[in-house]
DNA sequence: GGATTCATGTAAGAGGTTACATGATTAT
DNA sequence: ATAATCATGTAACCTCTTACATGAATCC
């Protein structure tokens, strides 16, 4: 199963909570995750067309008398597993913390899905193994704008790792 | 004057130390930005184009015998302000620190620019600015996930403040 | 004889962005 | 009256990526 961008996912996960139409979805992520996540309407419609294409989406359109008819998507069982493999799978590269990790963390509570813990528990084992490649490599290296860009690399990943465990952690645990 | 990708101003920075051909210049990046930046090779030579379309840079072509031509490339008076003003500029939001500040550094010390101290002081006002506003919109906030977004933010920003002055500082001014 | 270096690109596609288009309904 | 809400999209563009193309020269 080839993976998809990060944007892909996150419609599944507003469609796990139950069905909806373009519009309701687009509302949804900008009430619940605005602060993290931003979708204009014209990558919306693309972004479920595509979806419905793999097969994770289906969609049947809903006429209304006095509004635009509403096309209805729901996940199919495949899309679902592919948001559940998402969502539980920590993020590979430190730049993706910001917003994919903080999405994945936003669909676990919202959704009560169990495996919370478990994601940022795996989370940090990632971070630390990245942080030991990074400290290896300073050990390694002379030039000293290298050096510098590993140490702000270093900083940033032991910020994050003393962030997971005394915060995500609670807010995933709290129910 | 329009702001332009944060690669382009790189590649204008490469020629701010001479003039070089495409060829010349990845090889340049490699060894010098390679922790930093990756620049393809068909994204390096459409760049070298556009910016000699601006204005930005100008080239002339040297015929070699034994090796295929060479298209050297050159600052022009115009592209060298623009790359002093970027590099001088503190980025304006946190996720361009990991690359496009870095960068700045980078050159700043590479091309023996006078401004480093003044350019991480600066960043750091703005990275103050930026966390005061997170700050405050975390108390305004109910939402149980964007308080946990807008507090790895801060934390993020709080890192990057103690890196910058510890780390970044020392780099810019030792000669 | 085979890999690497030198040197330039094109083509296709991924994953976005902003701006534009339409048109009725409902709230102020 | 006019602004916002409901509801769907298209068109054009931007930045960058991967894969492909060419072809001589030199290193091992």
């Amino acid at each position: 199963m080839k993976t998809r961008a990060a944007t892909e996912y996150a419609l599944l996960g507003v469609l796990r909570g139950g069905a909806r139409h373009g519009y309701e979805i687009r509302h949804y992520i900008e009430v619940h995750l605005g602060s993290t996540w931003y979708v204009s309407t014209s990558q919306l419609y693309a972004l479920l067309k595509r979806l419905e294409g793999l097969g994770w989406l289906q969609s049947c359109v809903e006429i209304q008398q006095t509004r635009p008819s509403k096309r209805i998507f729901s996940l199919t069982p495949q899309g679902r597993k592919a948001f559940d493999a998402w969502v539980l799978s920590p993020a590979k590269h430190v730049r993706d913390l910001r917003v994919e990790f903080l999405a994945k963390l936003f669909f676990i509570k919202n959704l009560r899905l169990e495996g919370g813990g478990a994601l940022v528990e795996s989370q940090v084992a990632v971070l630390n193994s990245l942080k030991e490649k990074q400290v290896d490599m300073q050990k390694r290296v002379q030039d000293g704008f290298q050096k510098l860009v590993l140490d702000a690399r270093i900083a940033n990943i032991e910020c994050w790792i003393v962030w997971l465990r005394k915060k995500a952690n609670k807010f995933v645990s709290v129910k």
